[in-house]
DNA sequence: AAAATTAATATGTAGCTACATAAAAATGTC
DNA sequence: GACATTTTTATGTAGCTACATATTAATTTT
């Protein structure tokens, strides 16, 4: 079905990559012109172009206008995480989701707090608690900061029923976002609710949206033990 | 200089994205046609095909054909994350770089590295441990698996001089990765090695490369205390 | 009425032209 | 020779046409 002599981008993509793959291009060096390629293989430049956009994007190669396009020499591995909202994530496992809330209050915001939002001064915004439940057993705990300027309409949100985490993601949407990933140790209050053994390594999200330059919300997720996050393709 | 009245496709997506962050388009609704958009912004249908495969690449449309554009109702957080080599990484945070061979033995792979690999039976492979160090302190304690039916010059280089990590991503460009965050405890030699008190939580990435169907190299690297990993962008 | 077929439609892709832009290379100037 | 200027060149982008393809919607057949 497929016209024999048409190719595709991702098939010229597909060939420039086992080129890098086989060393008939080599790290470091300079690919042909897309058009010289797109003669060789047959197709229009455009053609060419759009493999090669995604070459680059992919962390394969380097393009610079005038410079032509390199085979990056120092390769990074290039890998993305989709972080769903913790309900799907727990439905998606085939396990039952619950959720409760474990406190919900106005405070001061704390220096690790204010260096998230890049703020100089304290600012009062509303804390939240809560658990994440996978089949009954505690799976995220996570401890939130809503910035009530930008985002006054959570003070209305009954968090007892729905999540802070769920409505933001519905109701909230964000310009940018910044995610961190690390591991702490389960001790006091933390290891409590996550019924972890003191001691035991957790594996923690951190998550800072804002919407243009105004902060929303910061969160700390602390998983359970033997959490581990798998990037996606 | 910009030609007045000349849309570029950052400058649609940029359009659209603000629509459906103020609720023009709110989450589930399905978006005009894309020729509908192009004709009210005054550009073409390649101008807006472009912005939109680009808010779906984004996580915050869905393109389906016939179907339409909808925004999804369940927006993903989707980071992505550059793992250079360690040298690299090291050097970037602008410290010295040392580099320590542990040990380099074949051996039988465990159960563990097997199920990373999707072996059925156990293999003879290289098992390489080497401790990364920034400043002289450690910082990155890797215990690598690597297949010397893919990749049997890793016999003849000098793990002592070079680093397998830098050799391999150097040398062996894989067609296929798979990458893995989570916690551990430090205990025992992982302990010592990087130094680190008994008991502390330690960051772990596991990177795991093919060349085909082809295994190449597993790695666990287990980070010091106080490791971060934040997202691009 | 249910199933199979056909038509309509929105997105996906390839190829072309024309021009923009960044950066290297060549040239000119002091 | 060092510096500034101009030219060249490879990639980047916008717009157009034409056709492919997947799905839904409509229609026909059983």
């Amino acid at each position: 079905m497929t016209p024999d002599t048409r190719l595709s981008w991702t098939d010229v993509r597909d060939q420039v990559r086992a080129r890098i793959l086989n060393r008939t291009y080599a790290p470091g060096d300079r690919l042909p012109r897309d058009e010289d390629i797109a003669t060789e293989l047959g197709c229009a430049r455009t053609t060419v172009h759009r493999a090669m956009q995604d070459l680059a994007l992919a962390g394969l190669v380097e393009r610079k206008r005038k410079g032509g396009t390199h085979v990056r020499a120092d390769p990074v591995t290039r890998a993305t995480f989709d972080i769903p909202i913790t309900r799907r994530e727990v439905e998606d496992r085939g396990a039952k989701y619950n959720y409760q809330l474990i406190s919900r209050a106005m405070d001061q915001t704390p220096r690790a707090v204010m260096a998230r939002f890049g703020l100089q001064t304290p600012a009062q915004m509303l804390r939240v608690r809560a658990l994440h439940l996978a089949d009954n057993r505690p799976y995220i705990l996570e401890d939130r900061w809503v910035d009530t300027t930008s985002t006054p309409e959570i003070l209305k949100v009954d968090l007892a029923q729905q999540s802070a985490n769920e409505w933001l993601v519905r109701n909230k949407p964000y310009s940018r976002v910044d995610v961190r990933f690390s591991a702490i140790t389960a001790e006091g209050v933390t290891a409590e609710y996550l019924a972890a053994p003191l001691g035991s390594a957790l594996f923690v999200i951190e998550r800072t949206t804002w919407i243009g330059a105004d902060p929303i919300t910061t969160v700390q997720s602390v998983a359970a033990p033997g959490y581990q996050l798998v990037a996606q393709s």
